[in-house]
DNA sequence: TTGAATATTCAGTACCTATTGAAACTTTAG
DNA sequence: CTAAAGTTTCAATAGGTACTGAATATTCAA
């Protein structure tokens, strides 16, 4: 970690010259109640299906409010350059946090977005897509398989009879929650959806 | 693998002794269909929050909608013994697939609940309460750690105002979730519940 | 109580993912 | 163009989770 030192070194003789917008160092009470969001965020990362730095680096971008850079972020969460830099390029591509360009800078800087709804939609329609859409593939392939017309008179066998009404009650239930994902995902732009406020309004 | 030829070696000479309520050979056909079903639903376990093994057998038993017993699922899936034994205990844990005892018969046998709705509630009630709960009393912490009194006139401070906008906004949306979550979990003893209904109504 | 059938546990290992750190690359100011 | 600043890549490896299989425990019929 020679970097850090370098870098103060530097700030130290002249202030002007690679200057972070905002200090790391910040009131050890703010800084004690952003690091346990951070933590948290980190443990829980398993409920995005994103791992803990990857978590951990959004959590502080999150909580902070504040564009950061690969140095600000390599140094409040202790990693590495190449981790820092892979994991911000990951949730870049997730479209929950931006790079940031400052005017005369040479530096990019990344900030979260700010609205949760939206983060958790544009997470929400990209695990839809990974996960449950190839599954669903899946199912509706295995019910063609067994249509009569394909495996003549065992259609009438037990077995098969079972395996067939197990396939259609997973379709059903695929089906339906497909259409709510895709509802909440759609016009989820900003502030309480369409979906939520049907659900608080009928609960 | 000794123990599949030594069961049906028994089996081969004495057809009473040990004798698995279904034999696991089945229609190629049928077989091939149980088997795609089961490798994407063990691919995609992380939708659930389980691994591969586990959501495998789970698919198994779902799929064949038969009670199977240790052996046949250790058979079909090709796993060990203390696989398949901490897997099934697991998957008992999470309440989706049950135990059952067969008058006269020493081994025991499992198989998966049949109605999807209740799986997944029972899978959401789990998750929300491991993994939901415990985030959203953290947060609730931070919040109560940034309060005025607590923080005099730094409550001012740009950057504890820009922290505790972000705490409110991540609250509010994790709140609401849950309640949901909790309507979900509360009345799905079976088929389209509550929630879902209203939803497919009103969209 | 015994022993055969069955079930569980767990130390060791295989396998896989995340992380590091140094080298290579890119960009821009001068 | 060159040097300095900044960024990305990637081979090596640390670290963690899942799996095996033999040892141990449990159950039940006789």
């Amino acid at each position: 970690m020679t970097t850090v030192e370098e870098r103060e070194n530097l700030s130290a003789t002249d202030s002007t010259l690679n200057p972070r917008i905002v200090p790391l160092p910040v009131d050890p009470k703010l800084r004690k109640v952003q690091d346990d969001f951070i933590r948290k965020w980190g443990e829980m990362g398993a409920i995005w299906g994103i791992n803990r730095t990857m978590a951990e680096i959004h959590a502080l971008l999150y909580i902070t409010g504040l564009p950061l850079c690969t140095d600000d972020v390599m140094d409040r969460l202790h990693i590495s350059r190449g981790n820092a830099s892979m994991s911000l390029r990951a949730l870049c591509d997730w479209g929950i946090i931006r790079r940031m360009h400052r005017r005369g800078e040479r530096r990019e800087y990344f900030e979260s977005l700010g609205d949760v709804w939206e983060m958790f939609s544009i997470i929400a329609a990209e695990r839809k897509r990974r996960e449950m859409d190839p599954v669903l593939e899946t199912i509706k392939q295995c019910i063609r398989e067994l249509e009569p017309d394909r495996i003549g008179k065992l259609a009438e066998d037990e077995a098969f009879r079972r395996t067939r009404q197990r396939l259609d009650g997973m379709e059903e239930f695929m089906s339906v929650t497909n259409k709510i994902f895709q509802q909440f995902v759609g016009n989820a732009k900003s502030g309480l959806n369409k979906v939520v406020r049907v659900l608080l309004k009928a609960l």
